[in-house]
DNA sequence: CTATGGTCTCCCCCAAGGGGAGAGTCAAGT
DNA sequence: ACTTGACTCTCCCCTTGGGGGAGACCATAG
């Protein structure tokens, strides 16, 4: 019977010394023979296939208590069913806790990105676009527009992982209010669940004025006067609601700076003149 | 500014005693104050900001030192980016290992209730019996009928993931062969990727007589002549290659007792004459 | 003035090993 | 027989993210 010493047992079964000592003093692995005098350990090839199912068992992530659990009460593989079944359902918890981690990350990068594209290709200028229809989550409500951040928590809880995009206001009010403003604080959704679905509507796109205001909100009134002049030099007809898309404002983890706050502000046009499909207002809910 | 003690701040955060007092060790999270006398901690409100960031970072998973680096050296949540990015790789990576684990522990525990079931049903009796067509993966060798526990490693390691089954040999020998035997040691497998494609095929099924054997492989000479009394008892002409699947051997973990050794010896008949479809018997089991 | 409950620091504990110090051992070459 | 270099031994400390508890202060209400 061959027998090797703890080196030549490592390089066999790809253990490390320290990692199989250690399997020795928890009394997972017991040496063939443990020299009394000099106390060197030797092993045997039965060592060998007891390392391997420790590897396997570890693999498998059991930690080492439940190892010795089952390598000293059990001797065949049926026996053993309950163990890997619980194993089981901890390895799926703990893949469920890591893929909430992984989704949550993958939203942060995302919009993060999209934040900094947004930032190199800035010019604070007025500009007219098109721009699509969204599905979106809104919660609407009467109040101060510094209450804006509680209101789009709640429109994020109510959206969940449906999250696609930066939030954004709806402004009913055709004139600037400071109290008992007329506000919708929405999310774009996509990919929603049956029981979010009824929550959600589709906010109908079109042509728009877009300016991108930099800096805190308190400013922002200068942008929308700069935008509204624009209109009547245009002669453009502004619709209601116009929307405040929140690209860059406090952070998840940081507040940041307002001096770096990014706000989109659109105000949609209503067709020139004639045209039959004339939408004054795009309220539905 | 409202002032907590360290109990309140904990009600408040959600982090416990213990966890607080480690951040603030840490330099993660520093009171607003210290009473210099007492060193009882006291926090604000921007502590509070401060402990909801670590939990939310912590939540994704960053180490403690990574989340102290975040909040030491940046304030605007885009710089965070690369680490965002980082931390995804090493979730996925992590993921990734556990799925593994998860394959397996699948695999292992669909084996071992199959084996399970096969026990309860168990009567050691001669069978005759129809089965299907089978995907397989098969190593063919010469050599002794011991080596087999080799080539069945040989297959199983072209098999990969594919495994849907006990492994088998099937005899190509019209008699029994001591040495130089002709075997193919095989598995059943489905959803083969492009490269495995090429290595599987189908092996045919058919009307065939099975026995389970119960024991050590060194008795199943016994079960094989008990078939073959029976052939010919029954005029059956045997097909070769006849079968031999491992219902249960030496497990992954423990090589078991031989005693409780499984293996099902199927021999295949060859259709009796002229009739091209003659069943005789509806038995499908 | 005391009782009760909060808080402080300090120390030990977990899992699964890794790193290294200092001492002892083995086997091969000289 | 001696040396040398490679192994191996035990013992101790370190890691992560806290938890448990002891013994000593502290705060506040009755």
């Amino acid at each position: 019977m061959a027998m090797y010493t703890i080196g030549q047992f490592s390089r066999i079964t790809g253990l490390s010394i320290k990692t199989i000592r250690l399997y020795h003093e928890k009394g997972l692995l017991r040496p063939a023979l443990v020299d009394e005098f000099t106390n060197y350990r030797y092993f045997n090839d039965h060592n060998v296939d007891t390392a391997r199912a420790i590897a396997y068992l570890r693999e498998l992530q059991f930690p080492l208590a439940e190892v010795q659990e089952i390598l000293s009460e059990f001797r065949e593989d049926t026996e053993v069913l309950p163990f890997f079944e619980k194993q089981q359902k901890l390895i799926q918890a703990r893949i469920n806790q890591l893929n909430q981690a992984a989704t949550s990350l993958d939203g942060v990068i995302r919009r993060e990105k999209e934040v900094l594209t947004m930032l190199r290709q800035l010019e604070s200028d007025i500009r007219e676009k098109e721009i699509g229809d969204q599905t979106i989550i809104g919660v609407r409500w009467k109040g101060k527009y510094s209450e804006t951040g509680k209101w789009i928590g709640q429109a994020a809880r109510q959206s969940g992982r449906s999250i696609r995009g930066a939030p954004f206001n709806l402004y009913y009010d055709c004139e600037y209010k400071e109290e008992d403003a007329d506000i919708e604080s929405c999310f774009p959704v996509s990919g929603l669940t049956e029981k979010h679905h009824q929550k959600a509507r589709v906010l109908p796109g079109g042509r728009c004025l877009s300016l991108i205001h930099k800096g805190p909100y308190e400013q922002i009134g200068l942008s929308y006067q700069r935008l509204f002049e624009y209109l009547q030099k245009k002669g453009y007809r502004a619709q209601t609601p116009s929307r405040e898309i929140y690209l860059k404002g406090p952070g998840i983890i940081f507040r940041g700076n307002p001096k770096n706050y990014l706000t989109e502000i659109q105000i949609m046009i209503a067709p020139q003149n004639g045209g039959q499909d004339e939408r004054q207002d795009g309220r539905q809910d």
